[in-house]
DNA sequence: GTGCCTGCAAAACATTTGCAACGGG
DNA sequence: CCCGTTGCAAATGTTTTGCAGGCAC
């Protein structure tokens, strides 16, 4: 199936290019809707799962209800703050032990093996709050 | 803490403990539901919080909807189905460059920082079915 | 008794989906 | 034209919450 030009998906797409702040379904929508008014949230969502499955967007699981989306495709890591809920970038580091497992996954029957990492804790702002 | 004892809540623990299903808040209302009929969600989800906050139990998050819940407490990782949906454990290793960039978000002031890794792909099982 | 805990039901969120209309190729 | 895509609204799925009564300590 291919998939047809539409300015909805390229409005999304535009809105996630560049962004750094791992934005969830619900706040790509209100900035969509800033630019076009009459987009729905179901056209946010089916667009999100269609850039994800096409590999344009990646999704981010995190243990606050929503998913996060992230543009930047290349390998990198994320930091989750349990208090704002906020989304960080981790600074690069290179995962050679981590990819070994994938191979030793590959040998035990697990297919197209991916991986994720997720560091959580408290970020510094929210520190800085405490006092 | 000022936790009581609660049936329900040991129930919960009893359904947990050396459990290595990894089954989500429903799963365990079911399961708990066999045993006491008249266990009520709220009182599933309230005792899965508390849990957590405890550190009696792990929370798994992945893109499924529903959160995973582990009463394996020890350092160790999953893998995720994206096509049963089921999480595995992840046979143990090392990662000391993990730990290694955990001492560095916390030299850049993150706090109290822990981490996850989530393997996904297609389990063994699901490989299997395609034939 | 005090106040944590429970069941129940409703509410609050997050996400998907059925459908008729729209519009890209 | 075909059929992917959209807006809308309703449905689905997950989790939280308000409240009155119950129970641990």
């Amino acid at each position: 199936m291919q998939n047809r030009n539409s300015a909805q998906r390229n409005l999304i797409l535009d809105i996630m290019d560049g962004n750094k702040s791992h934005p969830t379904a619900d706040q790509i929508y209100d900035e969509a809707r800033k630019v076009d008014p009459h987009i729905s949230r179901g056209t946010v969502y089916r667009n999100l799962n269609l850039l994800v499955d096409n590999g344009n967007l990646l999704r981010i699981s995190v243990p606050d209800g929503a998913d996060h989306f992230d543009s930047t495709l290349v390998q990198h890591y994320h930091f989750y703050c349990r208090k704002c809920n906020k989304v960080y970038d981790v600074p690069e580091f290179c995962p050679s032990q981590v990819i070994e497992t994938e191979k030793k996954l590959g040998k035990l029957g697990f297919q197209s093996v991916n991986h994720n990492i997720v560091f959580d804790g408290i970020c510094p702002d929210c520190c800085k709050e405490n006092h």
